[in-house]
DNA sequence: CAAAGTTTTACAAAGACTTGACACAAGGTT
DNA sequence: AACCTTGTGTCAAGTCTTTGTAAAACTTTG
């Protein structure tokens, strides 16, 4: 499928220029104010956006936050007149994923949302809805971080990479803790239980079934 | 290790996408048409074929048949412009595991490979109905879970991947308890008592025969 | 040092497994 | 056929194991 990317940007010369660059790979959806946009966002959610900071009726800062508020992870890229670095960093600062300065050429521009597509798809691994992003060690349900912590992290990403099949007790060890595996405690079920819980509270129902006598096991629905 | 996944799609672009999709997670290898393709899949096998119907020198349908005439398990999923049932239909009955119609989402991509995946690794062994998931620790009779302990569960697995032959209770003792042999206790009858009422459960019929002095034995019909 | 993350301890609860007594069944023997 | 011997079925009780949970102790990080 097309990936679709939604841009904003008010200077209608602009847009064909991207739509140009786009016609064919990609589906685009152009936006001339950040009202617009933003209501079609909470509609539908792009796999990229193209936002340019200099809008008529609102700071593309503003615009970004609230990207930021609903989806953590869907890809930025901010457009701006200004090439100065300080754009740059309160652009990324703000949880832009990248930054182009006008003028820039439309292979860079294509060049750059593929990199960034490929950024957020390369590694992002889908299972069940959960999307784990080893880039910023994050798993997601739906858009929504998990807040995991680093262990939960590996932990839930070994369960959902074995997702339906029953992971030892033993494996788990090895897998997230490294080798040693130590004398019996329950920090393994620590965690679970707070895997557990932090899925049910974004999900409303958790999917770790204990096996007993064996480990754990991500079920899928 | 990685997953190995062969690729046979003759578009370029479409390939760029599952490359990327499969980065870092898989390795994967493609090939614009079925005969460069058949050529390496007779020397190396990969974990899973991801067939394109549409190839320019050779159907899909006929290089699935070649696929499945050497390897009847390693999963494949064909992927056609077509979205109509007749293809569907088609790939399945010549032995795909999969379907999937363009244009398809880079995660749902994803995901099925994953499904699929798993699905092969599954060890299901069918036996007079019944179905032995080891990744599950279950076993059905009838798509019905027996809803087997884990000592059920191994006992039930060792007759009945003997069915037919009667396992001798000291073997019954090493394979499903561990090497100590203990004195003589109900233990193994206590455990085919159970098998017994579960399977009577859901089948109305037990298969566990008694050898008087030697073992049971699990009697097809 | 404070805060966050992690591990340990201790206990409760659930579940699985074992045991021992006894009845019963199958063969073998008289 | 009646008897004896031995192996098996069954039951309920009791033990043992595994897991869940909460709180405390410890560790790491900023």
């Amino acid at each position: 499928m097309k990936p679709l990317i939604y841009i904003v940007e008010d200077d209608e010369g602009i847009c064909e220029v991207y739509e140009g660059a786009f016609e064919g790979s990609f589906e685009t959806r152009t936006f001339e104010n950040g009202t617009s946009f933003l209501d079609e966002f909470f509609t539908k959610r792009p796999d990229i956006i193209i936002l340019d900071i200099m809008l008529p009726d609102a700071d593309g800062y503003t615009i970004l936050s609230k990207i930021r508020e609903a989806d953590e992870r869907v890809p930025v890229i901010i457009v701006s007149a200004k090439s100065d670095e300080i754009s740059f960093v309160k652009g990324l600062n703000r949880g832009a994923d990248d930054y182009m300065a006008k003028p820039f050429s439309v292979l860079e521009l294509i060049a750059r949302v593929n990199t960034n597509l490929r950024r957020a798809n390369l590694f992002v691994t889908a299972i069940e809805g959960f999307s784990i992003d080893t880039n910023v060690y994050k798993i997601f349900y739906g858009g929504a971080d998990l807040g995991l912590t680093l262990k939960e992290f590996k932990l839930l990403k070994l369960l959902l990479s074995k997702a339906g099949v029953t992971v030892e007790r033993e494996t788990i060890f090895r897998e997230v803790w490294g080798e040693s595996f130590i004398g019996e405690t329950r920090t393994i079920d620590m965690h679970v239980a707070s895997l557990r819980e932090k899925i049910k509270a974004v999900k409303g129902k958790g999917n770790i079934v204990t096996v007993r006598g064996i480990g754990y096991r991500f079920e899928a629905e």
